[in-house]
DNA sequence: CACGCTCTTACACTACGTGCAACTTTGCAC
DNA sequence: GTGCAAAGTTGCACGTAGTGTAAGAGCGTG
């Protein structure tokens, strides 16, 4: 589950404890999802996920702070994801190339199959906007963190704009492709729309590092830049 | 009503059931400040904001959903104002400088000093963060909407990405330079003060402009850029 | 087994947000 | 002014969210 990465793993000791508390957070995630499938967003009730779940509505809230909350540790999954492979990437590098080798990774089916449903599911939704944006930003501090880290800002500096905007504007971009793509492809998971999402992460990143200056709409030229400055490779 | 401009101000006709709206609205923000400035945030209700208002509890969920969309609305007063202040620029100029423009004209007393005290109130808080979110997301949406009819962007095309992550981008450089000015100076209101903010916005809107790759702060050239290709000259 | 610790559960309580049906105010025509 | 319709306000009731609390069940350890 989400063991291995982010939470618990405490390296060969997966008591019995902690076994079952990834267990109903999972049976509650499920439930969660079951019942949004089955109902839409917005017409069930935190007592509704925890008895499909199987327990009782005050641990459910013992779980997650809200019903919103459930849904959303799927957008959290995702995006810790995210940032453990951002950390990954070696501390020289520069920070957008990092991030965009970051973002490659999440372009894989297991990764993004459940962000895709979640979101073909709420998407015309305004229930979900506010978890959804909170997790988002969630991950915008990480990345903050991550960059202040690499680029050795001096604490009341002049670097710390660069930081900031840096951060959020690579959530925003990665943002940007996503809903881009998920509004060509749907919840299209074929190898070719995967494909496109790697590229439209690359533009994406591309753009914030060449500047939004660079970039003549007017021209012919609109076309996919062909991975500018690949970071691996 | 949200015809002419933002809100009310039909152009002569502010009839009496306009007035008592927006006197009651009014009401009800400023209750809700001096609630927040007596009790902290999360620490009050919203009957009490009600009552202080003279109005009746269901009357205050008649003009907002919620204590926190009641409080937002400083927030959103001022980013709508940003937005009309985008609006107003030509439509040939390139977007970043209208931004960067608009936001120019937001660096003044009036406009921030709600949206400074409100800040320094609910700074550690995370209460405040859900609705002040959604006010941002939605500035978005408009920056979105306005930059996609001045791109002339092509239905499916590929100038999707663009103008997308052009919107977020620049709701979020324009989040973080507001968020470096509070961090700096504090509810510091005064003429340098908000010199510092203009250059702050500045800065951030021209490092989207040239990308993030062209700056490099190893280098002593991290000082704040001479305003970079002044937008009204 | 018995003892601590952690987690679950039931219950109670406050507050939120909304539908509804009076009631009051405003705008408008006569 | 009077009458009337539309818009706005209020009280009430209802379901739900989220939290404190105390008792109980499950787990880990000696």
């Amino acid at each position: 589950m989400i063991a291995s990465s982010s939470t618990a793993y405490t390296a060969g000791a997966p008591s019995r404890r902690e076994l079952n508390k990834a267990a109903t957070r999972q049976a509650i995630t499920d439930a969660a999802l079951a019942l949004l499938r089955a109902k839409g967003p917005g017409n069930f009730t935190a007592e509704e996920i925890a008895d499909s779940a199987g327990i009782s509505r005050r641990t459910f809230f013992n779980y997650f702070s809200s019903t919103d909350a459930a849904l959303a540790s799927v957008v959290h999954a995702f995006l810790d994801n995210a940032i453990q492979q951002l950390r990954l990437r070696p501390a020289e590098e520069p920070v957008l190339e990092s991030a965009q080798a970051a973002l490659m990774a999440l372009a894989d089916p297991k990764a993004v199959a459940p962000l895709a449903e979640l979101f073909t599911l709420t998407q015309h939704s305004p229930l979900m906007a506010n978890t959804e944006l909170q997790a988002w930003d969630h991950c915008r501090e990480q990345v903050f963190a991550v960059a202040r880290e690499r680029v050795a800002v001096t604490p009341g500096g002049e670097d710390e704009l660069y930081v900031q905007a840096l951060a959020g504007s690579v959530i925003s971009c990665g943002k940007a492709a996503m809903q881009v793509w998920f509004s060509r492809r749907g919840a299209d998971l074929s190898a070719e729309s995967l494909a496109e999402l790697r590229q439209l992460l690359i533009d994406a990143m591309a753009l914030l590092g060449a500047g939004f200056n660079s970039r003549r709409h007017a021209g012919g030229a609109g076309r996919s830049s062909p991975a500018p400055a690949g970071p691996a490779s």
